[in-house]
DNA sequence: GTAGAATAGTAAGCATACATATTATACGTA
DNA sequence: TACGTATAATATGTATGCTTACTATTCTAC
């Protein structure tokens, strides 16, 4: 089979295009896609730990963990020391980070949009779940 | 909109899981998912410049050159000088890598099914043709 | 023939992404 | 109460992936 036919490539392709193409926007705001992902995720759950962001982005620990230091840096995050489990940070959103990820949401769904130009509903609606059944697939065969 | 429902990190987290089974099935072959790319374009294409195998997988040249010297290292390719073009270097497989495709092919199959067991046929096309017209998409727009 | 633009490959810097290992802390059980 | 197992975070090493810049070479237009 060849190579561009394959369903690892073309995932792979698209997800780099996309994300070239995040980062591309995000630099105004001085952040990348891995670091709006996160933000986006705190968003939603308000606070969590270290370990539930990279849980919840399906990423690992250490990875997430610099991630999140260069928020950090960044001043987008806050990270304390659980009282109640002291191995753990609790990790929240800044209120600069808030107001920036308003600005933000629009222009990552103009990238989407572009992304899916011409597509029939029903077909944007297969896709969507289709994808969601391959992390499933693969998330399953993880657990075995 | 959640970070789980955008087309960003669906197609990224599908994309890291199928690579992270892939690197997980290639490992005793000393390989990695983006050096068997590179090994599979070769085998259709027989001899590709640097740049060509860049612009095949639709790669940065800088990346593609650093790929391209381990798969070098581990004497899986082979690349001379173009003598038409001194600039240039021609890369082609070595008997070693032929001789390995034909046993990893099998394997990559099989990592594709998993992540599409129970998939509809008519939901596998909907899908494949789904994600090129994304790629097309944001090439599109690139070339304006 | 020559100058300017373009290309091929590489260097350097920065940001993931993943695996393995280590340290500190928490939890459950005998 | 002590011990074994599990967890949270970080350190380290390796491999991309991307951008910018540089050098050598090629190509095109004048």
């Amino acid at each position: 089979m060849e190579i561009h036919d394959s369903l690892g490539y073309l995932l792979n392709t698209s997800a780099r295009m996309i994300k070239r193409k995040m980062d591309a926007c995000l630099e105004k705001y001085t952040i990348t896609t891995s670091q709006w992902a996160v933000l986006k995720l705190l968003d939603t759950k308000e606070v969590l730990t270290q370990a539930q962001v990279a849980e919840g982005l399906r990423g690992d620990r250490a990875t997430m963990g610099s991630v999140i230091q260069r928020l950090q840096e960044k001043k987008l995050i806050d990270k304390v020391l659980d009282t109640k489990d002291r191995r753990a940070y609790l990790v929240c959103l800044t209120p600069v980070a808030k107001e920036m990820i308003k600005d933000i949401e629009k222009m990552a769904q103009d990238v989407f949009a572009e992304a899916l130009k011409g597509f029939e509903e029903s077909d944007i609606e297969v896709l969507y779940r289709s994808i969601r059944r391959i992390i499933a697939n693969l998330s399953e065969e993880e657990n075995v």
